[in-house]
DNA sequence: CCGCATTCGTACTAATTTTCACAAATACCT
DNA sequence: AGGTATTTGTGAAAATTAGTACGAATGCGG
């Protein structure tokens, strides 16, 4: 490789926000392939898997360089390696999930956080009849340990599954005691400060957004 | 250019898909101004509790009418109505949820849907050993019924909440027994017919589109 | 009733996002 | 080795989405 501090100086965060969010559907394709024995996959044949235009993807990805190679494609692990690189996923994160009612629990047993980058390792509630209680192996803490654990667990995700009149004030203390990436599970969007991420698993809006194509529409 | 009957002729159906999924949230906010007793609201107060801008609200909604008076704003009670009605929710869908393991447990006690415009009529699953249980007041059914029970009571939505490997032909039987719109808890897309809607809940990538920003920043 | 402060609806403009299309590079076949 | 078929990476074009700005209503205070 020659000029590689050239293509090197992508500064990544001019990279729009639809286009990181498409990256981790391509990890998961990409390891999707690598473990059927796929060696390399065409920007073609990824699109089609994940119902995007080919030249989509290779716009996305020229984002952050060059991977491909012309007339051959990309190589599977290479691309993976490099996309997991990107988004950060080469470790893990540590992730507190704040409520553990019938939802925090589901959350606590899903299996599916740790393989692709998420160690749950904290639990915490409010309520003191489930604090100390064990939940897929892991103990419920208090609230009050919040700072402390969040701090030498190095937390800096948070899973906040608590009722709506509680969620401002939970994600406020999470942002005070250093946690920089949200997951909202209630019908509302906390307000954090610049530099805090949010993301909200809403159900009901997903649903109301379906209902609007289900009901007939005057079109002529 | 004074008389232009083109644009007039607004069919709902060339409503970008980006502003239909904001309506919802419209709806929501609408919903709770009215509680609050507001009789009117602005453009400007709407945009800043939900973030946007008020001119963008503003034509979001003229894609569907006119709904506001110069000067005053908008009805609340009014708007809220009419938003409920474009999107289909003035009266009640009734909703399956199939899978009933610990997902689809927390989905059937959640009490977020009724209020909202969703009736859980009915719970699925495969395991012989759940069908019969009674979670929140519904029975679950067996798989076999699925087709019997979708005509008789009228549902139109069904909620997925099964293991990653069946979901697509759970959803491709949901298809088939008319089932219309799909949520899907399953970290795949089920691939469906043109005309049916499918959104899916995929928590991993929200965690994953975050990390990237968790890492450092050359420039932002 | 008049003037001033609001606020909508929308034509126009700007920004963002997607798609196109083609040169350059690579593999493969004979 | 030469020719052909692929396929990338990327400027440029197209399409979509968001924002600006202003005329036209509307309400209110005096």
């Amino acid at each position: 490789m020659a000029l590689d501090s050239a293509s090197q100086n992508q500064r990544r965060s001019d990279a729009p926000e639809v286009v990181v969010a498409r990256l981790p559907q391509y990890v998961r394709i990409l390891a999707r392939l690598l473990q059927e024995g796929a060696e390399v996959v065409s920007s073609q044949e990824l699109g089609e898997k994940l119902q995007v235009t080919p030249a989509q993807i290779r716009k996305d990805l020229s984002y952050f360089g060059r991977f491909g190679k012309q007339g051959r494609g990309y190589s599977v692990i290479h691309l993976l390696e490099r996309l997991k690189l990107i988004l950060g996923l080469n470790s893990f994160w540590n992730v507190a999930v704040v409520g553990v009612g019938r939802l925090g629990r589901a959350i606590l047993s899903y299996p599916g956080f740790t393989p692709d980058g998420f160690h749950i390792v904290a639990a915490f509630d409010s309520n003191p009849d489930v604090v100390g209680e064990t939940i897929a192996g892991l103990t419920v803490s208090s609230l009050e340990e919040l700072d402390e654990v969040v701090s030498s667990k190095k937390i800096s995700i948070a899973i906040v599954a608590v009722p709506t009149e509680h969620t401002q004030v939970v994600v406020d203390r999470l942002v005070a005691c250093g946690v920089r990436a949200v997951l909202n599970y209630a019908p509302i969007s906390p307000q954090v400060r610049e530099g805090v991420r949010v993301r909200n698993i809403d159900p009901v809006l997903s649903l109301q957004s379906m209902t609007y194509y289900l009901t007939d529409h005057p079109v002529d």
